[in-house]
DNA sequence: AAGTTATATGAGCTTATACTCATATAAAAA
DNA sequence: TTTTTATATGAGTATAAGCTCATATAACTT
């Protein structure tokens, strides 16, 4: 049993587990958005917003590229955005629905939760 | 874009966001596994794996049978084990390998990670 | 009933997390 | 060069998370 990778799998799952870090997530999607956009998508404040996106960023959640004063942030691998649809049952962005593989079966409870 | 979808995927990722929690989790595996085994198999405290085992159960990721003064715990969703195995591209637990569909593509930069 | 084994839980401590405010940098426009 | 727009960051704060210790409950054994 491989430590490391038990330390890994928490990582990314530490990553994830705060609900206006998946607004971002989803907000970007399987497109490129600069900062500003995901701002507006997500209604949070900028401040906020570039507070999520460092440690994203450092982990290589998310990768950015620079044109002019904007900053495109990207999900670096789409997988990612095809397990997170995936895992909702169904997609909280609807312009998602259409660029998603689905690579799970949903998780049972999360309806559940949803009351 | 409903917000209570993202609120529930955050509480699932946040209950998986611990390796400690993982590693209760993997030792339980597809099966039921008493306390007892739990801890001889993780190696935590008492106290540490019931800590643990608390927020599983009542979220219901674990459920519970009691058998004399046993308690056994199991996985509710047995896809759930098999997203797990499958996001870390190998199983963490030799035993697993078997008993798993893998449901997803691994997620490519856990292996960077593991570093 | 008393002791033993199996599991759970409340209190307290320490560290980490999420957030905001003020300010810094970086590029573009004036 | 000054101003404006876009983004990032350090410091401070409140809350939550992870952990341990002592103790409680629950079932079994004698």
């Amino acid at each position: 049993m491989d430590e490391k990778i038990l330390d890994s799998l928490a990582r990314l799952f530490k990553l994830l587990s705060d609900a206006n870090r998946l607004r971002i997530i989803f907000a970007i999607g399987k497109e490129k958005k600069s900062v500003s956009e995901i701002i507006e998508a997500t209604s949070l404040s900028q401040t906020l917003v570039s507070f999520h996106l460092r440690p994203l960023r450092e982990s290589g959640l998310l990768s950015t590229e620079r044109r002019g004063p904007f900053v495109y942030y990207s999900v670096s691998d789409p997988v990612l955005m095809d397990l997170l649809v995936s895992l909702c049952g169904v997609s909280p962005k609807e312009e998602l629905k259409e660029e998603v593989n689905f690579v799970c079966p949903p998780m049972r409870f999360m309806r559940k939760w949803m009351k």
